[in-house]
DNA sequence: ATGCACCCTGAAGCCACTATAGGGTCAAGC
DNA sequence: GCTTGACCCTATAGTGGCTTCAGGGTGCAT
């Protein structure tokens, strides 16, 4: 597999994927004659668990501790399930974040009666008062 | 004022307000003879708007947009309101994605029966197959 | 004179990529 | 055998919105 190959499979930018390798986050593959970068499916593998991690909100450092807790098979998933407790502590208050943004851009665009932006609720609640 | 003063009631961090300086957001103020910026009542209200923006999830180049309609206080609101509206659709996309974290985080770790990694639902749903 | 809180500039670092410049490789078609 | 075009390579810089750091200077109290 070259790197456009993997790229399709997995939906991840040809720029993407070096920049995992730079990163430490892929191994390193052996190249062809013409210096091209040859995949195997361990590698298809590796970059599918990334994407996954990242689709699910984790951090490259969090994605880094999953792959190497996943190596070690037989151990408890303690650790496993505390990284995904974490972020989804983190997910549900950037969505308490974001509901109170969003009550307060509704309420605003609400009160504003089409007028000038001398009358305008939310220049108002802009400005210091 | 001072730039520690204007800090202070703001809540802004210092090197925030030199940043916001140097990207044109703020009139670079006056200063004392020992080269140190003095702010008065219409810089603190700049600042104000700006924060309060921020707060509310535009970036700066919508907070610059908003600055430069809130000048023009005789011309209609129908611009200042149609970029709340923008933010008020991005933040609702965004709230809609993280709700589907949420939801798929939340469902794995119910999954999940505190087993080894190999038994993991979490690392399960990461890894190929 | 010394300490300490505060201020200054300029540059680099953060995250997770993305983009750009300036090239090289390889198979197909003429 | 030469060109075209899709693909690949490296190295570097840019994105947003700051934060941090290095290496100083200022100003007031003790
Ligand atoms: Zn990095
Ligand atoms: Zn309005
Ligand atoms: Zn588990
Ligand atoms: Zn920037």
């Amino acid at each position: 597999m070259k790197i456009g190959d993997l790229s399709r499979l997995t939906g991840t930018r040809v720029e993407t994927i070096r920049f995992y390798e730079k990163e430490g986050l892929i191994p390193a593959p052996s190249r062809t004659g013409g210096n091209y970068r040859v995949y195997d499916q361990a590698h298809l593998n590796r970059l599918s668990f990334i994407r996954r991690s990242r689709d699910l909100g984790f951090t490259l450092d969090q994605v880094r501790a999953l792959l190497d807790l996943s190596d070690d098979r037989l151990r408890s998933c303690g650790a496993v399930d505390e990284l995904a407790r974490e972020q989804l502590r983190s997910v549900e208050r950037k969505i308490e974040d974001l509901q109170a943004l969003q009550r307060e851009l509704a309420s605003l665009l609400n009160q504003c009666s089409q007028g000038t932006i001398a009358e305008c609720r939310i220049i108002e609640a802009l400005a210091p008062g």
